[in-house]
DNA sequence: AGCCTTTGACCAGCG
DNA sequence: TCGCTGGTCAAAGGC
């Protein structure tokens, strides 16, 4: 059936190992004070990283490459760069570049399409020698020895951990900037105040340059969408046989039996539903996907009174195609869901749901029960008054779907915070995750209409190693610089964003430049 | 045989 | 009361 053609699908997706390493990628130090700075220090005038004054993480090391856009020629040479470089299948890759489509994927209208299919539809056998000046690496810091260092392997068709959370991408990312540590020599007048544990995998930008590999959304639901490179320039098309899949949102490691399908109205597509299969928990789940199979929506009502099951059958889906690590991510999320975090997200999509998605409603909804770090340890206790609870995990309602991961958010506090890239950010929630002392936080564009958002992590092991994912994109110009330091400060990042986005590579209002050049490569 | 999906019918809430 | 809509039931069929 057609389930099954899915699954051979989605199977058959699995990342091609990248076999045509052309030279080594050169790369260059540009002139310290510039990117190295920018790299290091987030660039002048954009305060430290988050505001919080400290170091720059991973991710906002490997933003910053991304936005220094005067140094970056073109995306593609960016991850030319990385992907002459054959490195190990590492777990952590597919996490960074999670990161990074779904930066670049959501919420980018008018090239978001182009640029989620990008991740999602490179030919396997598309291979990109353009081995350019992109990354800068310190004397000493061989490119090489970044990127083939299984440690610090980012963003290549690593398949371990392919469908990883954010916290697992998280703990790794802290594990291997550990690790790294121990692997890579790095001169300390490079460092900088940088921790080097955030140093190398600066460099470890390796992509997947193979068939996309798509991150299951870290919650439940879902399994891998993928798409080959015939669908590269039909942005909104109908998928094609070869491509995709998602079928049943299962993979959460409870099981579920579907016991309706309807056409609800306002919705062009069907809602099917689902029940928990266990006797007597009263977990039910509504699921809306799109005519192409892409879950747009996902709604969780009840809470479990079981444990998932250790040994779910669907763990032979195709969706678990890496096994451990998206059972554990999946546990994860089971324990989150049963922790009784109320979430409700209204159109998503954003995760795909789109933080319009998870905005557009979410802002209005997901308030609800608002907890703040939700103690794990009640994840084995079902708590009755918790019964009800209703999680809503919705994909991004934009035009151009894009297969991220669904959330979970606690709405918490209301507090406005000025992050550091320009806009105004209003922190709507956060959540303490299972393994890591630091809770997730979540900020939203206090721009009235926009439906910005911003997801920050921090790796468990150092605080200052940050996972930031933005979705949605702003509708709206940076904020006029107001008169506290710290406001200007932030203007003239915005200012200056080309060199110092950061983090807001990801942003859509600025993730352009590589961006745009990607798709003109493609084009041609 | 058991479990799951499909799908039309039924039910309840609401305006 | 009626119609609409969302949610659920349950028979049929598939794997």
């Amino acid at each position: 059936m057609a389930q099954k053609e899915e699954r051979a699908s989605t199977t058959s997706s699995q990342p091609t190992k990248s076999s045509t390493p052309s030279s080594r990628p050169t790369i260059t130090l540009p002139p310290r004070g510039s990117f190295t700075e920018a790299l290091f220090n987030n660039g002048p005038g954009t305060g430290s990283g988050l505001g919080l004054g400290f170091s720059p993480g991973p991710m906002t090391l490997v933003s910053n490459l991304f936005s220094d856009s005067e140094e970056c020629k073109s995306f593609s040479q960016l991850l030319a760069g990385a992907m002459a470089s054959p490195a190990p299948a590492g777990q952590f890759r597919p996490n960074l570049q999670e990161h990074v489509e779904r930066s670049f994927g959501d919420g980018v209208s008018g090239g978001g399409e182009m640029d989620f299919r990008f991740k999602h539809n490179r030919p396997s056998g598309l291979v990109i020698t353009q081995p350019s000046p992109i990354f800068s690496v310190p004397p000493g810091l061989s490119p090489a020895t970044l990127l083939d260092s299984p440690n610090l392997g980012l963003f290549s068709p690593g398949q371990g951990a392919f469908g990883m959370t954010h916290q697992q991408a998280l703990a790794q990312v802290t594990a291997q900037a550990a690790q790294a540590q121990s692997h890579v020599h790095i001169p300390a007048e490079y460092s900088s105040s940088a921790p080097v544990t955030s140093m190398p995998q600066i460099s470890s930008f390796t992509v997947n340059k193979t068939t996309h590999q798509q991150i299951p959304p870290a919650v439940p639901d879902s399994r891998v969408k993928t798409k080959d490179s015939s669908d590269f320039s039909q942005s909104d098309q109908r998928p094609q046989s070869s491509l995709y899949v998602v079928d049943k949102p299962a993979d959460d490691l409870y099981n579920w039996r579907k016991y309706g399908q309807k056409q609800v109205k306002g919705s062009e597509f069907p809602r099917s539903y689902y029940k928990c299969t266990r006797p007597n928990c009263p977990v039910k789940k509504k699921v809306e996907r799109s005519l192409d199979g892409q879950i747009t929506e996902i709604i969780y009502k009840g809470q479990h009174n079981h444990q998932p099951p250790q040994s779910n059958k669907h763990s032979k889906d195709p969706g678990n195609l890496n096994g451990n690590s998206y059972n554990q991510g999946s546990s994860e999320l089971a324990s989150q869901y049963q922790s009784g975090n109320v979430n409700r997200l209204k159109h998503h999509e954003s995760s795909q749901a789109t933080p319009e998605n998870i905005s557009g409603t979410s802002d209005s909804e997901e308030v609800g029960d608002a907890e703040t770090g939700v103690d794990e340890k009640d994840e084995d206790e079902p708590d009755p008054k918790r019964r009800n609870t209703e999680i809503r995990v919705s994909e991004p309602a934009s035009s151009h779907r894009t297969v991220t991961e669904p959330r979970i958010i606690v709405q918490t506090t209301s507090e406005v915070d000025l992050l550091d890239d320009g806009y105004r950010w209003r922190k709507y929630g956060q959540k303490v995750v299972k393994g890591n002392p630091y809770p997730r936080s979540y900020y939203k564009c206090t721009f009235t209409g926009c439906n910005v958002r911003k997801h920050v992590e921090r790796a468990s092991t150092d605080p200052k190693a940050v996972i930031t994912t933005y979705e949605g994109k702003h509708n709206h110009d940076v904020p006029a610089a107001k008169t506290s330091s710290h406001n200007t400060a932030n203007s003239n990042a915005s200012q200056i964003k080309p060199q110092n986005a950061k983090t807001d590579f990801a942003n859509n209002s600025q993730q352009p430049i590589a961006l745009l050049r990607l798709k003109e490569e493609h084009l041609t």
